[in-house]
RNA sequence: GCCACGGUAGCUCAGUUGGUAGAGCAGCGGACUGAAAAUCCGCGUGUCGUUGGUUCGAUUCCGACCCGUGGCA
């Protein structure tokens, strides 16, 4: 039994697609609550991608502790299952020293993990048998692998389309390795039942705007040394394979490097990626309808809805 | 000023022997439960430069004009 108590336990979450500033706005909201920053972003977890990720930098950070930025090396496995248990027992330490966790960025699925009733127990990845898989897709056509998960749990096929390959191995998985269709372990979800009292906050931005924005940070990370910094990644061996080497910046610097591509060309693709990406953003968030949206180009500028949003943090607070 | 070529989707262009048009890229919408900055699905968004004429009907044929590029003066 979870008491009442625990359920009023605020939980600030501020998210948004790529470029809204979303790091700023948290860093002040925290200053002016006496708050510190879980980070809900999947690449910022990686040693020494700093550029590419738009890492906040000490200076930015402002004094604000900041949770689960730099935790494991480029070549380390790392998803969401180990994000909503690290996020979360961080969550509780902050909650235990009266500060408010401000979980701030972009990875949707991270930040659900986090919030909602996810279940990863006993399901973890079992790395040879994707690979088989995988081999299996290429050798007979994604169809066959759909159609094996079609009879041992029609339910999740009948929800994945036949070419998601990467789902569709994934919902195999579980199976193999539980016996159980993956579609039982989403139906004893129930979305809520986190003991938090939670308040989500979205940053957004007229959609020209935001693609400008997104255009001038590119340029930015170049001036910055994006380059040197994926050339040196490279050199310390870490493959173009890992899925941190796949990230928006790496994969497409990394092409240039290795003489696929000029490096305007492979500019103009991470630039059109990043858009893409803000955009698919754009719509995990949508319909998520606990979000109270903030328009950082109309709201009155940042200034005004890192006020907005304290304000709100100190209500729900003070109610405690 | 004259000659030539061009003006069709946001961009590059195709096409219609006269029946209001289609590719690539860009873009838009959606899905998402241990890779999620990943993976996957769907969708042409258009005064066919303007304006007269011929025609049942013009983006297509004819004339004039406007704009662009190249050449000649």
């Amino acid at each position: 039994m979870i008491g009442t108590m625990q359920k009023d336990q605020p939980l600030v979450v501020i998210t948004g697609p790529t470029a809204t500033g979303k790091s700023d706005i948290g860093v002040q909201v925290a200053a002016h609550v006496d708050g510190e920053i879980v980070s809900a972003d999947s690449m910022l977890v990686y040693r020494g991608m700093d550029i590419g990720t738009a890492k906040p930098t000490i200076f930015k950070m402002g004094g604000i502790p900041h949770h689960l930025i730099d935790i494991v090396e480029p070549d380390q496995e790392y998803n969401v299952a180990l994000f909503q248990q690290q996020a979360r027992c961080i969550i509780k330490g902050i909650i235990s020293r009266d500060k408010i966790p401000l979980l701030v960025g972009g990875t949707g699925l991270y930040i659900r993990a986090v919030i909602d009733d996810y279940d990863f127990s006993d399901t973890e990845g079992n790395e040879s048998y994707r690979k088989a898989l995988q081999n299996e897709a290429v050798e007979n056509g994604p169809e066959s692998l759909h159609k094996r998960l079609s009879e041992v749990d029609p339910l999740a096929a009948s929800k994945l389309h036949p070419r998601d390959v990467r789902r569709v191995i994934r919902a195999l998985e579980v199976h193999q390795h539980t016996g159980r269709p993956i579609s039982s372990y989403h139906t004893l979800d129930q979305p809520g039942q986190q003991s938090y009292n939670l308040m989500m906050f979205g940053l957004t931005m007229d959609r020209e705007t935001l693609y400008r924005r997104i255009e001038q940070r590119v340029d930015l990370m170049l001036a910055d040394g994006l380059v040197e910094e994926v050339k040196k990644l490279i050199n310390m061996g870490f493959s173009t394979e890992l899925s941190s080497m796949r990230g928006l910046g790496y994969k497409e610097i990394a092409a240039h490097l290795t003489g696929e591509m000029s490096l305007t060309q492979a500019v103009d693709i991470l630039k059109r990626n990043t858009r893409r990406f803000a955009k698919r953003q754009m719509t995990w968030f949508r319909r998520d309808d606990r979000i109270k949206w903030f328009s950082v180009d109309q709201c009155g500028g940042p200034e005004f809805i890192v006020q907005e949003i304290t304000r709100k943090v100190e209500g729900v607070s003070k109610g405690l």
